[in-house]
DNA sequence: TCATGAATTTAGAATATAATATTTTATGAG
DNA sequence: CTCATAAAATATTATATTCTAAATTCATGA
């Protein structure tokens, strides 16, 4: 089944979001469970805006959502098809041949 | 189920090559039939070098694979995971929710 | 061998991404 | 109000991608 163009263009943006080693470990974090920024920067050992950016480029594609809570802003996952490509990936990735 | 550092990017990079239209594209055409450069670069209206550079990298993560048949070269669906993939992103893209 | 078509390779310029450092905004405590 | 902490926004720099153009390789047929 070959898709047209605009549809075609919405999944590479999917993709292109998912496609980063930090962001990917955000998703399968936030998958486990609902964490704020700090705790994530902490975990990834990533600095806070660096991952206040990775978060940005998740959230506007629909991927994670997010909820102040007094002074700390909590993420999760928004949308369920992520965790289901999740776990496909996870899955498929053991029989990946390399090169 | 977080994972470790390496398969997290093993999986970033099979994501990333995949994460471009003309690339998903070409593997939209391919898994349909095999086909040869340019055939892909008429189909895609895009300059053989252009289509060749993309194929190398596909080719590079053994997504696809190729073989020489006289003069052109074809290309086929290498690692039969990336089809269950691409079928899992079509049917779940349209339960996508824009931003 | 020469010409041609198919494909790849290389070099470059233009654009896009990503990280760091810094600043700004928001919330809550005292 | 002032201070401290969490988060976001901005600016800058560094790096990576992508496309175009040109050159090169490879196979085939005249």
């Amino acid at each position: 089944m070959v898709l047209e163009n605009e549809r075609l263009e919405e999944i590479s943006e999917l993709l292109k979001a998912l496609a980063h080693p930090t962001r990917l470990k955000i998703v399968s974090i936030l998958i486990s469970s609902k964490q704020c920024v700090k705790n994530l920067s902490e975990m990834l050992e990533a600095s806070q805006p660096n991952i206040s950016q990775h978060l940005n480029i998740l959230r506007s594609k629909g991927i994670v959502g997010c909820k102040r809570d007094g002074s700390v802003v909590c993420y999760y996952i928004k949308d369920p098809s992520v965790i289901k490509l999740y776990e496909l990936l996870i899955k498929e990735v053991y029989s990946w041949q390399e090169k």
